[in-house]
DNA sequence: CGGAATCCATAGGGATACTG
DNA sequence: CAGTATCCCTATGGATTCCG
């Protein structure tokens, strides 16, 4: 079991992971990707109310902060796949750590 | 704040945890409460730069959702102590795994 | 198809000052 | 001490259009 420090400033582990999930979108497009390689066009169908505009954002800082990474196939028409990379499939646990608590809240509504 | 609605239809337990989880503090709050019940002051200490109205903001939100429990003493200088509840106690596992993948992640600066 | 560019509205959130 | 109130700014992010 890890220790947390209650007071970790600067370099604290928490803070840096929060960054990444920072935003609504990120981790539901980790959670899709987590059963495999998509597409753009298939994370935009997936991701309902998402703007080309977001979703081009977040698949960049996904892909700078190495979690995943992307194949771009020079076909017509174009064709281009994400896929979690290691960092990416360790992110995994966040996820399923979320489902697990998600699931045990009120819905509001 | 708006509706998330990914491929789980309306009601998917990631984004309903990623709702609980938004923003830069919620998770270092949470964070700093699982070593303890915390002052209103102390937790304002530890999370450095954060103003007292995001403070209350995010500390009201936590308590709005069931994550955490309020409790003011009327004393002269007056006191409030915020302790984790239940809820709160369950999304533990979020910022282990939070703590645990931000750990593998290479440091900026 | 997979984005990039542009425009624009909103609200998130910082700084400061004040109060019970 | 534990917040509110106020001001104000910028970054977020939606809608739309266009391009390789």
């Amino acid at each position: 079991m890890m220790k947390i420090d209650g007071n970790c400033d600067s370099g604290c582990p928490v803070a840096a992971a929060a960054t990444v999930f920072d935003g609504k979108w990120t981790s539901l497009i980790l959670r899709d990707l987590m059963s495999g390689t998509k597409r753009y066009s298939e994370l935009q169908r997936s991701l309902t109310g998402i703007s080309p505009r977001m979703l081009a954002a977040r698949l960049t800082m996904l892909e700078e902060k190495g979690l995943i990474s992307k194949t771009i196939y020079p076909t017509v028409p174009p064709k281009t796949e994400y896929t979690l990379t290691e960092s990416g499939q360790r992110a995994e646990a966040v996820i399923m750590a979320l489902a697990a608590f998600g699931a045990t809240l009120a819905r509001p509504g």
